[in-house]
This record gives structure tokens, sequence and C-alpha cells, in this order.
DNA sequence: CGGCTGATTGAAATGCATCAAACAAAGTGG
DNA sequence: CCACTTTGTTTGATGCATTTCAATCAGCCG
């Protein structure tokens, strides 16, 4: 038996911000019928094409969403971290699984059958809407994406992604970014070639607005990679 | 007073799919709070950050759904037609609005207030459930185009715009596509510059894939079509 | 120590954007 | 009804950002 930092039994899912709108009842229920499970680096949750039985809540950890394309080329959709939910949108929609699911950092995730979504909607009124809040803020960040990618050089959007990863996951006592990422995994995000990448990445080193350090960036010109990013005022 | 080809009074939500799952008490006071109005071509039925007071629920035309990038470049977002509702997704967030949207085909559209969508999540479970059924639905034509345009050229892309057309808009007897969209729009769907889409148009247009007739499309190899689109097999 | 994966750099090829110019179509006003 | 303006379409020529291919290197692990 592995030695966990956090039993697995005793998680709960009260203090999560997707279930405040929870009574004391339901809560109950959604802690007796959740799984809990401890997921190591590089485990795939689902597959593309598969059969979702429930969704997850990721309690710790990060979790990459990504879509394979033609040429078995991997577009990431988005990172999952503490506090996020994954899987719900092919679980609505009753379909196969439309993007696949890799651990990118050890977690500890909890699985919450279909059944007990679908009680919580008919139930709890304002879980429904906190759910459809959800999911049209992420609708939004993928409207937002596509005009991007359609619009923005490259250059661009890396710079564009690099800031959304330094909002998105916390800084350590240096500022660095706190999310490991290959090459291939950034190239996979911005949507170019690794080499491109690279090649950027060590023009941006260069002219200093960040530091390399293998896997780690540290932005250090803060104002100057947001000016290349081009963003849109009001949007971001 | 114009003359209509249907009254705007006798409209009525009640054969709309979108509210099947609404009781008679339920369509009535829908119906009540409705606004029908007629639009003509060129309308602007709300801009990019303006607020929004409620939803639209398209009874005939087409709208075009688009955001603004940088450079006032348009990006097309998609487009709207009978039985489809627009602009719920920044009211269900109570945001300002993140797209734009433009008439471009003669339209009547019905406004529904916040109140009475909010409302019916509130009292109707299997409402919320169509509704996040329809959010998600969108949620995962998004991340398919996000990787469509992050990974394909732009000769498939138009390719693929293009059977997508043909299966969003009926065709007319010749099988032509009916919808007029300029060079440009097309260009701002594709996410590319409308010279290209010119010139793809006109190369699809000798190799017989297509037949141009003005802004008329008419594909007369879908197979060929469908070839140089790449479709990923299991997700069209 | 080999074998693996990921990172890096260079050189060459190319798809696409951009610029410029001409043309066509469609609406406007005298 | 015709000049005039405007808007959309088309074609050609040029440049550049990015991809692709190839080779080398670095780090890691059993």
């Amino acid at each position: 038996m592995k030695k966990l930092d956090e039993s697995l039994d005793e998680i709960t899912l009260s203090s999560f911000r997707f279930f405040k709108s929870l009574s004391e009842n339901e809560l109950n229920s959604l802690n007796y019928e959740k799984t809990c499970s401890s997921v190591k680096k590089g485990t795939i949750l689902y597959k593309e094409g598969s059969r979702l039985t429930g969704f997850y809540c990721i309690i710790k950890g990060i979790i990459k969403i990504y879509k394979t394309g033609h040429d078995d080329k991997e577009q990431i959709i988005r990172f999952a971290k503490q506090g996020d939910i994954i899987a719900y949108r092919s679980l609505l929609s009753q379909e196969l699984a439309s993007t696949s699911s890799k651990v990118i950092e050890d977690a500890i995730v909890c699985h919450v059958p279909y059944k007990t979504l679908l009680n919580l909607i008919e139930k709890n009124p304002a879980f429904s809407i906190t759910l459809l809040r959800i999911v049209c803020a992420e609708l939004k960040e993928a409207n937002s994406y596509i005009t991007d990618i359609a619009q923005k050089s490259v250059r661009e959007r890396l710079a564009e992604i690099l800031l959304l990863l330094k909002d998105s996951f916390e800084l350590d006592s240096e500022k660095t970014i706190q999310i490991s990422l290959t090459r291939e995994e950034l190239a996979n995000m911005v949507g170019t070639a690794t080499e491109s990448i690279i090649r950027l990445l060590s023009e941006f080193n260069q002219s200093k607005l960040i530091e390399l350090n293998g896997r780690k960036i540290k932005i250090i010109n803060l104002p100057g990679l947001i000016k290349i990013a081009n963003l849109t005022p009001h949007l971001k």
C-alpha cells in the first residue's frame, strides 16, 4: 500500500467551490458516492472516443486535456488543476469523450458518477447555474482562442500562452512558472512546430523577456511580453 | 407600416425545439414575455462589449456571430439560423457580450428577457439540461475547430468549411449552398486572407470539385472535397 | 555503457500574407 | 439614365514567417 500525503478516505468535496450551492444532505451523498484516487504522472484518465461514467474533480496535481488531430499531433485544449472539474462536457452531452486527459503532475482526483450529477441538476437549480456558468466560461475561452490562432502570429501566441501559464499556475519564490512542460507540449498548446517554440523561447531569452532553466520559465519583463502578445484590452 | 410575410404578433415559441420541455403555463408566460421583431440584412443585433438584456431565438433568417480580433479583423464563430438561440453565453455568465452579431439574411427574431430565462432554469430542470447540452455542443465544436485551425492548412480548412456550410444550410434544387457569403466572410471563417480564399476557390473550381456562380457555391465532387478536408473519421 | 527521449541548431523549402493594380458590380444622386 | 462612388472580386509579384528535414547534442535510466 502506497503512502500518500493525505489519506484518500478523508477527502471531502465540501470545500470544493463547484459544490458551494449544495445542501448538507446533498454534500453527504456526494461524498459517499464519489471515488477518490491517487494518480501518477503519465496516467491517462480517459481517451478520446471512450465512454465516460462520470466526471472528475481535481483535488491536487495537473491534468492535460487534449485532442488528437491528424497525424496524431495533439492539440492541448487546457490544463486542469486543483478545484477544476473535467470530463463533464461529453458526459452532459451523453457522447463518447471528445478529448483525452493525461496526468502531467501527480494528482488526486475524485470520480463522481453521472447519476449523481444528474440528480444534482434535477434537484438543485443553483447548482445548474454554477455548472452552466462553468461551461459558458470555457466556451468563451475557446472562442477567444479560435480568434487568436486564426489571426495572430506564432510569436504573439507564445507570448500570450506564457502569460496565461503565469496567471494559471503558482509562481515559486523566484517567480518561476510552476508547471513543467516539454517544448513539444508548449508547441501543442500554441499550435506550431516544436522547433519554432525552441527558437522563439531562445529569442525571448536573449531579449531579456524571460529566463530559461531547463523546463522552468521565468518571466522577467512582463510589460514586454504583454506588448508582444498584443492582447485585446477589454478581454484579458 | 411594413408588410411582413408573417405577422409578428402571431409568432409562438411553442414549436421551438429548445422549449420542448416547457409546460403549458411556462410556454404561455414565455410567449407573453418575448418580443419579436423583423430585422433587415445588415442590422447589428448586439456588439462585443455591450450589455445584454436577454437572448434571441431565431425564427427565420441567418445571423453571423463573430469576434473582432486585432486590426479590426473579424473572426466568424458561427452562423445561427432558424431554431437556434444566440447571446445566451454572455447572458448566463452575466458578462458583457464577447461576440457581435449581424443579420446577413433578413430575419425574424424573438427577444427573451434574462429574467424569463432564469425563471425557467430555476423551475424546470429538464430545461436546464437542454440548455446545458446546447452549450456543451457548442463547446465541442469550438474545441474541434481550435484543433483544426492549429493543425490544418488553409486548403484543408476551406474544404472543411464548405462541407460544414453544405450540411448547415439547405441546398436548392441545383444542390447549391443556400447561403450568400462574401469572399471576405469566407476568409474570416477559415481564418486567412481574402485573396487566399479566392485563389483556392478558383483552384477547387478548376479541379471540378465545386462550381462557382458569383457567391453561390455548388459542390460537384463531394468525396474529393472530403478527401482534401482530411476529416477525423469519428468526429464528423 | 548503450539506448532513449527531449532539446537545439542549421539549411532549405513553402505556404501564405501582403501589396498593388485593375476590374466588376451595385448602389447613389444629379 | 448616366457619371460617380463604393464595395467586392480577381490576378500578379514579392517577401517573410514558419515548417520541414537532418544532424548533433544533452540528460537520464536501467
